[in-house]
DNA sequence: TTATACGTCGTACACTGTACGTTGTAAACC
DNA sequence: GGTTTACAACGTACAGTGTACGACGTATAA
């Protein structure tokens, strides 16, 4: 398993987990449970949120609450869904702010923020994949729900603000997806960005021919310099929640 | 090495490479390279295409191209520098149709369209981390400059042209990611959405209280209906393409 | 009390990327 | 022409991954 899937597994047994199995009242038959569902899925989120999610292997989970490798899996079936539960879990505690008499742009730009921040303390949720089609559990539910409630009065159709919201969200999972990416660069190498320039220079000066790319070049030199970087992560956040706004500003003909 | 990472190793001989070292005319000492960098990218990018990136092994590339699995590391320094060129040569391969007088809302449209085929048809490029920020060779260069091209006679600023063009691929790279997950989940399942929904049909009637998740049950199951299964690909590309060009057209007031 | 179901864990396997050392070869030097 | 030397190729090995399997002990059901 070299992929970070998440959506596999027998999904009964996912869904199950995700929504806290009903029949926790009966009492098993053999020896007591040591530890807790919830505990395995919150060593996990730890070893992520402060290791990365390279840092989640079963074994360090394992270790983390206290058992053996192996008796992690008599309380998940396996790693895909023990993302699963990780991406629900953290979905339901994020703050859910109720929606008051703001314009919708106002709430559409905290749905974004708040997303945004998500992604920020949570960077390795950048990386499991099937974010776009998560998990059915009820972290999920619950922020679906609320964001959904953003677009109340914007008189959208049930099936555009469905599909409006699934782009605002696109647009914020994409950037800071690439804000992580050039965060973990520069950390990997342990190379800043001027100490990279310095060490490509001459490679870069011979090969970057301006006649052969004149506007990438030009553009290039032009956005790195107002950015003092290659890519400055703030003012593509603020370009692109105003495009992604105006876009659907379109749609929303009056909505105040 | 879990994670498909791009951009890591020692960049000026991730550079040499890129760009097809000038020192190739001087004969080496000892014996011939019985291959070529391009056959080990070439048989990375086989693998890739037809069997997805994870077999994409460093002993899969070797027996491909008729090497031990060592001899691929005299050709590449490791694996994240061959993603770096498999990134690169896979940009290189794009076409690149002239720009004619269209409107730069179809100059940008194919701009779109065009990596909207190149993820489908590479769709692992969607699984390489640090596309947001790829390699600079040759193929990610012209691809660039291409792309810039589309942009001329929008009136935008050479920083804001940079932003703007940022903004659309991300778009794209959203939705095409967001398109292969969907796709893997029923192909990794081997089960339809039909047999999904069958199958936790009993759980989610249970779970998916109508009171607790008002908007999120009739609009999921709006979407659903409408379009036939959870999310329909073409429908979110037509609705996120629209959005991102009226989004780009309050910036871009008069182009023609 | 016995039988049964289940939690725990040690071992093991296939697979990953790649470090290291050996071997053979072809160009460079005397 | 013989020696030196740099380098391609490769076999072996190691640490680390997810997890299948079977042994063992325990607490409930009969």
């Amino acid at each position: 398993m070299t992929s970070n899937s998440t959506g596999t597994g027998q999904p009964s047994r996912t869904l199950a987990l995700l929504w806290g199995e009903p029949s926790t009242a009966r009492r098993r038959k053999g020896p007591a449970r040591s530890v807790d569902v919830t505990q395995v899925v919150d060593a996990a989120l730890v070893l992520a949120d402060e290791h990365g999610l390279a840092a989640v292997t079963m074994r360090a989970v394992a270790e983390r609450v206290g058992v053996s490798a192996m008796s992690v899996y008599t309380y998940v079936p396996g790693k895909p869904e023990l993302l699963d539960l990780m991406v629900d879990a953290t979905y339901h505690r994020m703050a859910r702010p109720t929606w008051g008499g703001q314009l919708w742009q106002d709430r559409l730009t905290l749905v974004a923020e708040s997303n945004r921040d998500l992604l920020t303390t949570h960077p390795w949720l950048t990386e499991v994949a099937g974010l776009s089609r998560p998990p059915v559990g009820p972290g999920v539910m619950a922020k679906y729900e609320h964001e959904l409630a953003a677009f109340d009065d914007t008189g959208l159709s049930d099936v555009d603000t469905d599909a409006a919201l699934t782009y605002l969200l696109g647009f914020v999972q994409a950037h800071c997806r690439a804000a992580h990416d050039a965060a973990r660069v520069t950390t990997d190498t342990a190379m800043s960005d001027a100490e990279w320039w310095a060490t490509n220079q001459p490679i870069l000066a011979r090969v970057l021919d301006p006649s052969a790319y004149p506007r990438a070049v030009r553009i290039g030199a032009a956005a790195g310099e107002a950015q003092g970087s290659a890519w400055n992560a703030d003012r593509a956040w603020r370009f692109g929640l105003a495009r992604t706004l105006d876009g659907l500003a379109a749609l929303i003909r009056d909505g105040t």
